[in-house]
DNA sequence: AATCAGTACTATGTATTACTATATACTTGT
DNA sequence: ACAAGTATATAGTAATACATAGTACTGATT
């Protein structure tokens, strides 16, 4: 699916801690997973600034681990905030696509 | 629900697109509506730019027609271009929709 | 040993978009 | 005359995803 960057903000932050809650991850493998998700475009410079963000506000905690694949990954974990953070993230989602999908649904009422 | 303003980017065009296709309308009555959808916070000023944009691409026929309610209104129709846009706007929506509620599915498969 | 591909993080700048705030103007009711 | 509701217009701002590039580590190929 092409260029559906405008419609991937505001939800991607929520899909990477989304993903970092299901455990200890890090910013490549969380790339990995959105393109294997379907997002097939995003690139690791997207990701790295919402992880910085998340870092910034602290919703998450980090540690640092050598590879064998490479240098050094970033593992983040959700913290309380995160957590709370994302709840309020899938509540958002919840109402925005009800009502978008509201709107669609009415699609065929345009005759009236 | 409050702050959701990142989550319409991108998508409040297309809603904008979707409600002119129902036939010939005019900014004000856009914001109206997009409040009685729901998102209450949305402001003229949101919905100027985006007819704007529409006008822009030529997206819309304009028509303006004299008011006993004040101004003259600017009343939009969707030309073929609107339609076509609307309908890739539709599926993008299909599209990511679907992959974030994919992604919320898995929620409970968190501890495997 | 030298090069390259894959892994992995970091950094800067840009485009798009919704919002804020404000200005202008028309109509009706008081 | 004035205020309130209706209606368009515009400049400036903040947030976000992306493009692009750089750095660095490991293992395999040459």
């Amino acid at each position: 699916m092409e260029n559906i960057t405008e419609m991937l903000k505001g939800v991607l932050e929520g899909c990477v801690l989304e993903i970092i809650s299901r455990g200890e991850t890090y910013g490549y493998e969380i790339t990995q997973q959105l393109r294997e998700l379907g997002f097939t475009d995003v690139v690791e410079g997207t990701v790295y600034t919402i992880t910085m963000r998340l870092e910034k506000y602290n919703l998450v905690d980090i540690e640092k681990k050598r590879s064998t694949m490479g240098p050094p990954r970033k593992f983040y974990t959700l913290n309380a905030a995160g957590q709370e953070h994302l709840e309020v993230f899938w509540r958002k989602w919840e109402f925005v696509s009800s009502k978008i999908n509201e709107l669609k649904q009415n699609q065929n009422e345009k005759e009236q």
